[in-house]
Order: structure tokens, then sequence, then C-alpha cells
DNA sequence: ACCCAGGTGGCCC
DNA sequence: GGGCCACATGGG
């Protein structure tokens, strides 16, 4: 047994992935991801946040919470219109608001609006259902699977992608790849917190250019984090 | 006045 | 299969 995760034998061996989540784990802590209280609201959420920052989407969820809209039947029966008030907030609201109202238009149809009976599906068949529905790709299908409905799929973002390269991890941009090499050396457990340590390590120190990132590595070496 | 944010779909070649 | 572009608000 390690008694001290900053002494450099316990990283002996493990691959740069592995290292990283325990650095990262031990700089930060645990991250308590998906900020949402119910799996419809990490599809909202999901949905909301592409790229647009988390702060934009929080007032839209505010607003959607308020008129009792984060439900399925509700958001069913509400028209377009009031949706996309809502929606403002997060950005690029006339297909957001659109692509809501197809998602639980799908849930009603299929599954008597029952969103959960959807996520209990095997993971492979849900996959492909989610990223057959418009406004839907990969990120935003593999964030449902793995927040909503606890699938083993790790998320790749655009942070993982820069932080990859900047790190030496991999310089691949393809996403089915990096979802593979990081998904071979983390457990299914940890698939979670790893991109919520990985959006916390970019929010930190990628803010201000693309380019930044390159100081997150050499900040956190000064601190022996990495 | 820029640049960026926890992307996606549609078009072009 | 890759390279552009529109989509839109709010914060630095």
């Amino acid at each position: 047994m390690f008694n001290n995760d900053n002494d450099i034998l316990y990283y002996k061996g493990m691959s740069m992935i592995k290292r990283l989540y325990k650095q990262l784990y031990n700089a930060f802590g645990p991250q308590h991801w998906w900020p949402a209280e119910t799996s419809f609201e990490v599809v909202v959420g999901a949905i909301l946040t592409q790229n647009t920052s988390w702060k934009n989407v929080e007032k839209a969820i505010e607003c959607l919470k308020e008129r009792k809209l984060l439900d399925v039947d509700a958001m069913y029966k509400t028209k377009l219109k009031i949706i996309k008030e809502c929606v403002k907030p997060a950005g690029f609201y006339n297909q957001k608001a659109e692509r809501l109202k197809l998602f639980v238009e799908h849930v009603v149809k299929n599954y008597d609006g029952n969103l959960n009976e959807m996520l209990e599906k095997d993971v492979e068949e849900l996959r492909k259902e989610l990223l057959s529905l418009k406004g839907i790709g990969k990120e935003t299908a593999d964030s449902i699977l793995l927040y909503a409905a606890n699938k083993p799929v790790f998320v790749i973002d655009a942070y993982t992608k820069r932080i990859c390269k900047r790190m030496g991890i991999s310089q691949s941009d393809d996403y089915e790849e990096l979802r593979a090499l990081f998904e071979k050396n983390l457990n299914p457990e940890q698939y979670n917190e790893m991109h919520a340590l990985l959006v916390e390590l970019a929010k930190r120190y990628c803010k201000k250019k693309p380019l930044c990132d390159i100081c997150v590595v050499s900040k956190l070496c000064k601190k022996q984090v990495i």
C-alpha cells in the first residue's frame, strides 16, 4: 500500500491517464457531477450547454424550473415560443428549444413519456437512438448515457482533446479513438469523476486563450501536481 | 471591439 | 472523410 499520493513511486508504471486522474483528484477533490436533480434535467443541461458557458445554461434552467417545465409531459404540452423565451440566455435558442421539443416528443411517443424506461435500455442501442435525434451528437449523447442513464461511457469534449494534445497523451482528434483510450485506462466508476475533473482543470487554467493550457501543465508542475 | 463558451447539422468537395 | 459555416447570448 502507498502512503503518499505525491510520492513519485506511487505513479510508477501507471498510464498517463491514470496518473492524471489521481493527480487531479488529489488537487481538486470530488466534483459531484452532473449538477442536476433529475435525469431529465441532465438531458436538458446537456443540450443547452452545447458551445455555451454553464453560467448561461443555469439561467435557462432556472427559468424552466420556475415555470414548471423541467418535466417531459409539461414541456411536451408547452408551446415552442414559451420554451424559446426560457432558453434564450443559453444562446442558439431557436434550435435548442426546437431540439428539446423533439426530444420530449420522442419520449412521449415511444415511451409514453417515461424517460427512465428509455434510459434503462441497453447502452449500445440507447446510444444509437440518442444519436438519431436531431441536436444530439456524440458528446451530448455520451453525457446523457453517463450522467442520466448511469452507463459506463466516457465523455470526450473540446477541453479533453486540448488537454490530451498539450500533455502528449494523444494527438488524435477522433472522438471514438479518444473515448476508447480513456475507457481502457480508467475504471467505469471513474468516468464520471474524470470528465468533471478535466472540465475543472480547463476552467481554472484555460480560461483566456486556447493556447494557455500549456500553462496548465507548467503551473501544476510547479505545484508538483503534474 | 474583439474572443470565448462543457457542439451540432448542413453543405461542399 | 475532412473543412467551413450558421446558430446567439453573456462575460472577460
